[in-house]
DNA sequence: TACTACCTAACAATCATTGTTGGCTAGGCC
DNA sequence: GGCCTAGCCAACAATGATTGTTAGGTAGTA
């Protein structure tokens, strides 16, 4: 994702609008990827939920529709990757150089990794028939968080003969 | 996932009861794993909705809460693995050997791939906190279906001034 | 055979996301 | 600066996947 001022130009180019809105979110992307760690609900890879809780902060009447629009546009145009790394939602990443990604199992936290992984192939004949892309490679983890969080319990076991989650069994 | 025969008895070790509704997913299941190229809808590595499928063919009363309930205590007692491949609903691999997957992007099918990655990680200090687990290596592209399905056809942008897809403009 | 914990079907609810629509506005034109 | 119109937006409804709830049914045991 490109700063602000020249998505504003690029929407111009394109002949798309230059709304209030849509320079919002422009600067909420830009805050998120120029600042990964920091703790506004957008930082790092926000979700639209998150983009959204930001947004209306400094624009209260502004729509969760037109934010998923947005980012939904922006992906499209390439400016931002759209992540589905299995958390529940769908995650936007400002940053659209190749990488790859640390997620948290526990709350969906997710970390880059820069890492040249472009040798790692389909075994052959494995692939055959399909015409296949790069490899994208997700690692699954504890972030520092929850291990301190989670510490000492067990990995919360969702249920399934547990007493205490389901009083009448698990099913 | 072990052969239904085992998995019946194995509930009946932990206490859980073997209905005509288990009974049947579990032979879902193995006959996915068993043939993971067959036409029938659970073949590969099904949906909630294709065992469902093919479930209410056999007990046309089963329910699909049945079916996702067994599938999530399935997953949890580590007969299958619960896969987010990004394709808009949860897919469940009866396969629990380690292994990786090619996605097709157009209709989400799934194929999988044998291959030791092991050697896979985290560059030196990209993870410093997070407790991180084993790489996991999704290959997406187009399967030869959608190869001849798309053939000629431009990748299908999803919009974005698209005068056919939204007369009233993208948004 | 009876008992009880466990399961199930039916139904409602939730969550993320997208479709629709009528009114509003950015940006080009005069 | 005012007009015009394509594009945009907020509000609302709808969708699809998944989970919660509950009352009745049944597997497995005594």
């Amino acid at each position: 994702m490109r700063p602000p001022a020249e998505m504003t130009q690029l929407f111009r180019n394109l002949g798309l609008k230059v709304t209030p809105q849509r320079e919002l979110i422009f600067e909420i992307l830009w805050g998120a990827d120029d600042d990964p760690a920091a703790s506004h609900p957008a930082a790092g890879h926000p979700t639209a939920d998150a983009v959204f809780a930001e947004a209306r902060q400094r624009m209260p009447m502004i729509s969760l529709r037109t934010v998923y629009q947005t980012l939904n546009d922006l992906a499209y145009m390439g400016e931002l990757h759209h992540l589905d790394l299995g958390t529940g939602s769908s995650r936007y990443d400002p940053n659209t150089e190749v990488h790859h990604h640390l997620v948290c199992t526990s709350c969906g936290k997710v970390r880059d990794v820069f890492a040249d992984y472009s040798a790692i192939r389909v075994p052959g004949g494995a692939a055959s028939g399909f015409q296949v892309g790069a490899a994208e490679v997700v690692f699954r983890g504890l972030c520092d968080d929850c291990q301190t969080r989670l510490n000492g319990s067990p990995p919360v076991p969702p249920a399934l003969v547990s007493p205490t989650n389901q009083p009448k069994g698990e099913y």
